[in-house]
This record gives C-alpha cells, sequence and structure tokens, in this order.
DNA sequence: ATAGGGTTAG
C-alpha cells in the first residue's frame, strides 16, 4: 500500500529521499477503525491531496475543528496531512495542539521539523526551537533561516551571526535575515558594511537597508540607496516618501509621490501623516478627503493630528464617521480627551470600547493622575490587575510616579514587586520609576537598594538619587554619588547640577557650591538656568551672605523667576532680614498672582510689624481676586489604608485616642523644655497658624495616629501638602526623642527625617 | 496540499 510515491527533494544542499511510509496509515486508532473497513481499498493518492487541501482551507478560514475532523475521518493520510494540521493549529495560535500533534505522529519528514521549530519561535520560546533545531536528523537551509531570523528578532545578533557563518549553504533569504538582523538592531553600520559584500541583492534588501536608513532620520544615506535600486517597487517608493515626509521635508515628499508611478494606502497615508506631524492640519486633511482609498490607519493618522492640537471636536466627527475602528483609534481618543483635561470624555470612551490593550489602561490612568485624581488613578490600576491584564512599562511608569506623589508606599511596593518578578527593573524607565518612588516616599535606603541593582543605569537613574538624597538633608551622601558617577563615565547634565548645588546649599558648602556653579558650563557644556541660580542664591544667601545672593540675582542673565525670588525669600527669612525678605515676596507675588501662600505669607510679615492696614489690604485683596487658601491636610498609611487629617479634626474615629496621647506628650514635652513656638513670622502657613490650633495641627494628628498604630521600630511616614510650621517641627524632634521613633515627614517642599530629637533638615527649610 | 526572509502609513 503505497500512498507517497517516492519523489526527490533538493532543499539547499541536502538532497535526500523521503521514504513510502506504510506505518503512517495503521498505527493510529482513529485511522484503524476506517482502514478496517475500507482495508482493501487504496485511497488514491489524489484523494488524499485533495483532503490535505480543504484542511488548508479549513485552517485558513480558523476553522480548525472542522480541519480536525476531516483529518480524523480519514482512513488514509500522509505526512503532508499531519503537517498541515500542524501548520494550521501554529496559524491559529494553538501551540499546544500542534505540539501533540508533531509529538504524536509516527513520521515526519523535515518539513514537520521546520514547521515546529517556527512554531516555537513564533510562541516566542526559543529555547524549545533551539532543543528541536539540534535534534533535528537532517537540516536545510530552511531550518537554518528560522534559527538565524529567530534570533535576530529577539535581538541576539550575536547568536544569528554565528548561526549566519556556520549554516552550510546560503541563500537570498539567508543574505536578507543577516541584514535584517543588523538593520533591526540599530546596528546599520554594519548593514551597510554587509550589503557592500555583495553586488548584487533583491529589493527587499535593498528597502530594509533604505529603511533602516529611515529609521535613524538618516535622510541623504536612504535617498542614496533608493537612486541605486535597479527594480524600484511600490514599497522602495513609499519607504523614501515616508522619510521625506516625517522629517518634515514635505516638498520633496509631494515631489517623489507625484513621480511614483503606483500609490496605494500607504503611499498616501505617509503623506496624510508627514503633514500631521509638521502641523499642517488643513493641509493633511484635504490629502485626506482626496484619497481614493482610506483605511484605519489613515483615519487615525488624522485623528491623532487633531488630538494633538486640542480639536477634540473634529477629532470626535472622524472617529464616528469611520467604518471600523480599532484598540488604536480608541486609543487616540481617550489620549486626546485625557490630554486636554476633559477625563469624563476619555472615560466614557474608555467604558465603551470593545477592546483595550495596555495603551488604553495605561491612557485613562494618566488621564486621571494628571488630573489630580491619584485615588481613581491607582483604583483603575488594580483593576486592570484583577482583569487579568499583564503588567506593562507604561502603565507601571504612570502608577509609580502616582503614587511618589501621594506617597502610597504599600501599592507602589506591590507594584515593584510584581516588576521585579517581570524582569523590568533591571534598568530603562521603569527601574528608574521605581526609584522615584522609593525616593518620594521617604524610603531613600530602599531607594538606594533599588539603585544598587539597577544594572542599566542612564543619567536619569543617577539624578534621580542625587535628588533623592539632596531633598532627603543626606547632602554628603548626593555628592559621593556625584563623584562616583563621574568616575563611572557619565555627563552629568543640568538636571544633576541642580541636585549638585541644591545638596551644596544644604550643608552649607558654600566654596565648593560656588566652585561646581563656575565650572559647570567649562567641564560640562551646562549653561545655568533658573534653577541652578536659585540654588546659588539660596547657598549665598543661607551662609549669610545676602548681599552676594541679591547681587547674582541682579547680575543674572534672564529675567528672575518666582522661584529664584522665593529662595531669596527664604535667605531672608533665616536671617531676620524683613526688609530683603518683604521685597522679595512682593516680587513672587508679582510674578505669581495665584500664589494663597504669598498673600498670607506677606499679611503675616504686616502683621508682626504692626501693619494691620497693609494686612487688611492683603486679605482684601485675597478676597476680590478669589484666591482660595489652600486647607493644609496630612496623611499616613497605615496597612495598606490612608487616613487624612485636617486641622482640629475630630472625624477620625481614633481621634479620642489622639487628642488624650498628645495631652500626655504634650507634658512630657514641657518637662523637656518645650516651649510652644509661634514664630511664623515669613512662613506661608495659615489657618492652622492660630495658637489655639496650632497644638492640633494635620501632622501631628497624623503623627500621633501612627505612633499608636504602627509598631515600634517602623519608622512613622506622614505627608503634608503644604509647608511644615515652626512649632511642628520642634514637636516632631521631640516625640522622636521621647518616644523613640523614626518621623519622616515630607513637607510640600522637602523631606524632614526626624531622629532621637534631630532634624536632617538641621532646621532650615 | 505542508516549512523559511523583508520593506512602507497611525
Amino acid at each position: 500500500m503505497k500512498v507517497l510515491v517516492p519523489k526527490r527533494c533538493c532543499f539547499g544542499q541536502i538532497t535526500f529521499l523521503i521514504k513510502p511510509n506504510t506505518k503512517t496509515f495503521t498505527s493510529f486508532k482513529s485511522v484503524e477503525t476506517t482502514s478496517t473497513t475500507h482495508s482493501a481499498k487504496i485511497v488514491p493518492i489524489s484523494q488524499i491531496v485533495q483532503w490535505n487541501k480543504s484542511i488548508a482551507n479549513f485552517m485558513k478560514n480558523g476553522n480548525y475543528q472542522s480541519a480536525l475532523c476531516l483529518f480524523n475521518s480519514m482512513n488514509q493520510r500522509t505526512v503532508v496531512s499531519w503537517n498541515t494540521m500542524m501548520s494550521g493549529y501554529l496559524y491559529n495560535g494553538k501551540f499546544d495542539k500542534a505540539r501533540k500533534m508533531f509529538d504524536e505522529m509516527p513520521e515526519r519528514d523535515l518539513v514537520s521539523w521546520n514547521i515546529m521549530v517556527s512554531g516555537c519561535v513564533k510562541s516566542k520560546n526559543l529555547g524549545a526551537a533551539r532543543v528541536l533545531f539540534d535534534q533535528m536528523p537532517v537540516r536545510d537551509v530552511v531550518s537554518w533561516n528560522v534559527m538565524l531570523s529567530a534570533y535576530a528578532q529577539n535581538g541576539m545578533v550575536d547568536e544569528a551571526r554565528r548561526v549566519f557563518e556556520m549554516m552550510p549553504v546560503k541563500n537570498e533569504i539567508s543574505w536578507n535575515g543577516m541584514l535584517a538582523a543588523y538593520v533591526g538592531n540599530g546596528m546599520i553600520e554594519e548593514a551597510r558594511r554587509l550589503f557592500d559584500c555583495r553586488s548584487s541583492w533583491e529589493v527587499v534588501s535593498w528597502n530594509c537597508l533604505m529603511g533602516g536608513f529611515l529609521k535613524n532620520k538618516r535622510l541623504d544615506e536612504a535617498r542614496w540607496v533608493f537612486d541605486r535600486i535597479p527594480v524600484k517597487d511600490l514599497v522602495s517608493w513609499n519607504t523614501i516618501i515616508s522619510c521625506y515626509a516625517q522629517t518634515g521635508m514635505l516638498d520633496e515628499a509631494m515631489k517623489l509621490f507625484e513621480e511614483s508611478p503606483v500609490k496605494d494606502v500607504f503611499t498616501w497615508t505617509a503623506i496624510v501623516s508627514g503633514h500631521v506631524q509638521n502641523d499642517m492640519l488643513d493641509d493633511a486633511r484635504r490629502i485626506f478627503d482626496e484619497m481614493p482609498e482610506k483605511n484605519v490607519v489613515s483615519f487615525n493618522s488624522m485623528i491623532t493630528g487633531y488630538a494633538k492640537s486640542n480639536r477634540m471636536d473634529l477629532a470626535r466627527e472622524l472617529f464616528e464617521a469611520m467604518p471600523s475602528r480599532n484598540t488604536s483609534s480608541w486609543n487616540t481618543m481617550i489620549t486626546g480627551y485625557a490630554q486636554n483635561g476633559d477625563i469624563e470624555h476619555a472615560r466614557n470612551l474608555f467604558d465603551k470600547m470593545p477592546y483595550r490593550d495596555c495603551i488604553s489602561w495605561a491612557a485613562i490612568i494618566a488621564g486621571y493622575a494628571q488630573s489630580g485624581n491619584s485615588d481613581e488613578a491607582l483604583q483603575i490600576f488594580i483593576e486592570m490587575q484583577r482583569g487579568g491584564e499583564r503588567l506593562n512599562r507604561s502603565a507601571s511608569t504612570t502608577v509609580l510616579s502616582t503614587c511618589a506623589n501621594i506617597a502610597s508606599l504599600e501599592l507602589g511596593k506591590q507594584i515593584h514587586g510584581c516588576l521585579y518578578k517581570s524582569g523590568f527593573v533591571s534598568g530603562g524607565i521603569v527601574g528608574n520609576a521605581v526609584l522615584a518612588m522609593y525616593c518620594k516616599c521617604g524610603c531613600i535606603d530602599e531607594a538606594h537598594c533599588v539603585f544598587e541593582e539597577i544594572r542599566e543605569r542612564d543619567v536619569v537613574t543617577w539624578n534621580t538619587l542625587i535628588h533623592g538624597y539632596a531633598r532627603y538633608g543626606f547632602s554628603r551622601k548626593a555628592l559621593e554619588l556625584f563623584e562616583t558617577m563621574k568616575k563611572d563615565r557619565f555627563k552629568p547634565d543640568d538636571i544633576t547640577m541642580v541636585g549638585v548645588l541644591s545638596a551644596c546649599s544644604h550643608t552649607g558648602l558654600v566654596d565648593r557650591g560656588t566652585e561646581y556653579f563656575y565650572s559647570m558650563g567649562r567641564e560640562y557644556g551646562i549653561i545655568a538656568n533658573s534653577k541652578h541660580y536659585s540654588c546659588m542664591i539660596d547657598l549665598l544667601g543661607r551662609a549669610g551672605r545676602l548681599d552676594d545672593a541679591e547681587n547674582l540675582l541682579k547680575d543674572m542673565p534672564f529675567e528672575a523667576d518666582a522661584a529664584t525670588w522665593g529662595a531669596l525669600l527664604g535667605a531672608s527669612r533665616i536671617h531676620g532680614n524683613t526688609k530683603l525678605g518683604e521685597k522679595a515676596a512682593q516680587m513672587v507675588l508679582a510674578k505669581e498672582p495665584w500664589n494663597a501662600g504669598m498673600y498670607i505669607l506677606l499679611s503675616n510679615l504686616y502683621a508682626a510689624s504692626g501693619r494691620w492696614g497693609e494686612v487688611r489690604m492683603m486679605r482684601l485683596k485675597m478676597r476680590d481676586t478669589g484666591i482660595k487658601k489652600v486647607p493644609g491636610y496630612s496623611w499616613i498609611e497605615v496597612q495598606n489604608r490612608t487616613h487624612v487629617f485636617t486641622v482640629g479634626d475630630s472625624a477620625h474615629p481614633q481621634s479620642g485616642r489622639i487628642y488624650v496621647f498628645l495631652e500626655d506628650l504634650y507634658l512630657r514635652m514641657q518637662r523637656e523644655g518645650y516651649v510652644t513656638s509661634t514664630k511664623l513670622v515669613l512662613h506661608d502657613v495659615d489657618e492652622e497658624e492660630k495658637v489655639q490650633m496650632l497644638k492640633h495641627h494635620s501632622e501631628k494628628l497624623a503623627v500621633a495616629f501612627g505612633i499608636l498604630n504602627i509598631p515600634d521600630g517602623r519608622p512613622i511616614r506622614v505627608i503634608k501638602n503644604l509647608r511644615v510650621c515652626e512649632d511642628c517641627h520642634t514637636v516632631m524632634k521631640f516625640i522622636s526623642r521621647i518616644e523613640g521613633r523614626v518621623i519622616i515627614l515630607r513637607d510640600n517642599n522637602r523631606f524632614h527625617h526626624f531622629n532621637n530629637g534631630v532634624c536632617t533638615c538641621g532646621d532650615y527649610w
């Protein structure tokens, strides 16, 4: 019973014989049942081929059940029948079923092996692919090519090159595979060198090289390639046209567009999106309307343009009009609404969309986070994970920064744990986001550990920790880190220098700070900006050199902003220079008329010198301009729950205990020499400043609650939305000593780390 | 009838 005519097959240099296989048709149960009935009949090969064709057809249409039915009902099969089933399963994403077929099939030929190896690759299991490849009794050029592109697509260029060099026979596909390996992994020079090795390439490879130059925005070289392509195809034209369109050379793009002998939807969309990207929305729309044929991408491109320029009405119109939408279309709309501050519309679409991907979740989370609704942002993130969406970079980064902003340490830690398991934290944006989260949540030691574990550090990684230490008052650590950074050959940028200068000012290192300030242009080519000047004014002012600070401000090559005047104000405060402080505060107010804190500060200042008329004027001005005082509040996280307190708060279930605790504490503090400090001049604190209220400022309530509820030995972490007042600061120092607790208080400016009666801010903030 | 490469638009 021979079904297969022995035939000679040629694969590369390997020529061999496919043996007729009789076992195939008797060794399986489903076959046996039919073969007993029809055992005498020999099914003609043409019939089996017909069946195989039908299997392939079913598979192509996603109907693998019918394919299996037919396969099971066949009383005679060839190895091709099995192969077709396997490849069909893989086409439909059913790797396990394919693998089972492969393991159970009576005899495999070379094609079976190749199908399975490529199946492993497609299901992202490179290891399994390699194992199978090594097990193959015979390999041909196809097998080698599969491994070559597998490595290339997974960024393993060296492995790809090894395969390429080892393979006994190379064909056009192998050469193109190696070229694509270089191009796809950003090694354009290697690609060019390889290209120069051979005199003739297929048009696909020409296009590939040209695309590489396109990705690197190397226009001239892309054009050089284009002009030398012996026989250009549509893709060649499309590539060069998008090259010009994306780099803003629309005239040249249009010229080539006119010249191009054929155009398809790619050509047109390239032109449209070129105009979109160069903010020529009206032109884009005109061309868009002329397009003979549009698809989802063309619509999405146009919608993106409208969304980016706040034209959500027009975006919506197109979105409603388009014949079919994909997830990108929805995502573009959601991002557009969210970034234009219309979170309701964003949420509405998010709820309505049929299928969400990680971009959708990240977009809505970022929308809430940016509109100040951190709680909802975190809630949706949790919902995302419950819904089975895998952790992804963009959502994680957004949520980590939200955790950082509201100091949601528990959630931040959980996310860190999950990311760690997924291997995301080794570097890059996610690693930096984790680092920043710990810094901003007041866990500077944990931040340091994370930093140590990050293998791929960039300048942001260094900056984050340097700033973390500086904001914490650990200036020496910040400066040490800066030195290590330079030793590791990282080039400091302007942000690094802000951290370094602020660290200097916190430790009073006037000479060193001044040296850094004047050398940064010379050594790193960094031009001082207003933040650097603010640091220097702070540094000089804090050291008592108020005149030098003021002169530096006057000599700035650009106009001083509110923050710079704020630095001078702070310096004036610490040295009791009311006159300069008043002037600085007025300047801040001139720059930031909405700054409620400044009104209060100024009016306090006038009050202190008995200028009641001016006090009244400030109050009136505030009322007239409708400036709202920001109410002070503090919050603390205990066992995954956030507890918020306002001044004199009695809403908390434990407030009874809290007040009793505080009363007792005050008695103990007075015995230790505590005197209520009402020196509030030049502080931008309000409401809570009334002396009778002082005792029950929100941060005191939060810390008291923390001591009552957090086990000994663990730090009390409290966040306050305003600056901490002087009395609270003093009280925290006492508490830290009397209760033997570490208190970490983040106010809107920096960290205060109280331990045994001392604060890292050195009592200046 | 089954297996391998690649390029262009959001």
